[in-house]
DNA sequence: TTGACTTTGTGCGTTCGTTCACAAGCGCGT
DNA sequence: ACGCGCTTGTGAACGAACGCACAAAGTCAA
């Protein structure tokens, strides 16, 4: 039998905001902040849920477990509703973001201006290859993966990105949580496992171009054909859990 | 009233997969190749589902939605489940990708290994910047945008990639539709319209990373202050959709 | 051949999320 | 003051997905 997945026990309602929403929250927020017309001070969900590609009733249901910020016959106001998403994403501090792995990914992580502007600062750039460690990137020198506790304090480094291969970053991993940093964002194509109360996250290119690759094939149609079907197999060798 | 979600209507199930098996799938196939003891021939779901991080009566079930191939009381063949998941995802044939943008984002999904061991080919770098059109990125010369319907055309282009800035998103997607493409991975923040019968997926590191700011916010204790409330407004100034 | 053991495939109850549809509430014009 | 029109907030129905638990089906040993 299967252990529940402790895992992502937390996921499912997370201070009376259910995981789903708060997945589309920085979405409302990024269609406010992107309106066409900002220099109007309200807007109507059906505006919104269009600029954010979301149902009307859909957003309101989001915006309503955040609290009543509406008014009935006008709509949202755009500053206010700006300032109550982003108090409840946390994104009133500045968060410190340590990035590891100093690769073609990382590097692009590290140039990418989108952090800034969101709440984030990249605070540390680390890397284990005695090659990278020195060099500067987007104006931070890259510092050696062995130095993240002392960064990690003297940083307050809140999040970890992991952009190494896949066989470095669970040990990678390991250290960003012994470092005390309790929220990852996994670029690296391998199954991480955490102790209770650290947050994990995971973008994985490869995954999403397989997807597209699925409906694709489907789009073309499905050969269906059937190739081999192997022989009997004795219990003896199969893989032990 | 809003209108139906067309753009996602296709999404709930494809050919009598589920969609969110099919985003599973590659999970899947992922965990089969990196299987500890590869020599050994079959798996257990119990093994797998491990290995993939999910339930194992999840995994059977969704391996059931693909046919039987498992057998009761040895498990599943390695080798012919990885060829079985191959093939319904559209794996046997190798796609041509052509990214578009070749900021830091697209320099690092050029030099980006995952592709080619995975099904995909790099076909075409492109770019509208001219004092980027011309270099060589990976070995692939970056080409001008706009000649994107004949290299479409010449290299059989399957899936294109937005690693553009977010204003550019719209017109860079409409370009590859155009030139037929329909199946699009879009790095840019930005909500892309596109007409029936195009696949859109979103990779988003920012709204990843608002999402893992809301959990440590939440974690670190949620302060609940409640600043101004915005004064009552007349509706002749509100945004119109 | 039989019986014990293992593992798949799936029926079923539950939980979660989405959407419709509408009552309640608010501003505006008269 | 009052009714009209607009928009929010939500009750309720529906549908999808998850996970348990078990029967069916296979292997292995004797």
């Amino acid at each position: 039998m299967t252990v529940p997945d402790r895992r992502h026990a937390r996921r499912h309602v997370t201070g009376g905001i259910s995981e789903a929403t708060v997945a589309r929250l920085p979405l409302y927020l990024r269609a406010l902040q992107g309106l066409p017309g900002r220099n109007l001070s309200t807007v109507s969900s059906e505006a919104l849920a269009q600029a954010a590609g979301v149902n009307s009733a859909k957003l309101r249901k989001d915006l309503s477990q955040l609290g009543s910020y509406g008014t009935r016959g006008v709509g949202y106001d755009v500053e206010y509703l700006i300032f109550q998403i982003s108090r409840e994403l946390g994104l009133s501090r500045r968060r410190a973001v340590a990035i590891v792995g100093m690769g073609n990914l990382g590097e692009a992580l590290a140039n990418y201006g989108g952090f800034a502007g969101r709440g984030f600062r990249v605070a540390a750039l680390l890397d284990c290859d005695p090659a990278r460690v020195g060099l500067q990137i987007a104006g931070l020198p890259v510092r050696d993966v062995r130095e993240l506790p002392e960064i990690s304090r003297a940083e307050q480094v809140a999040i970890g990105v992991i952009a190494t291969p896949a066989q470095a970053a669970q040990t990678v991993c390991d250290g960003l949580v012994q470092a005390g940093v309790s929220s990852i964002l996994n670029f690296a194509p391998a199954l991480l496992g955490v102790p209770d109360g650290v947050d994990v996250r995971k973008v994985d290119f490869s995954l999403e171009l397989q997807i597209l690759a699925f409906h694709s094939h489907r789009r073309a149609g499905v050969p269906t054909i059937d190739a081999f079907r192997p022989g009997p197999t004795t219990r003896a060798e199969a893989v032990q859990p």
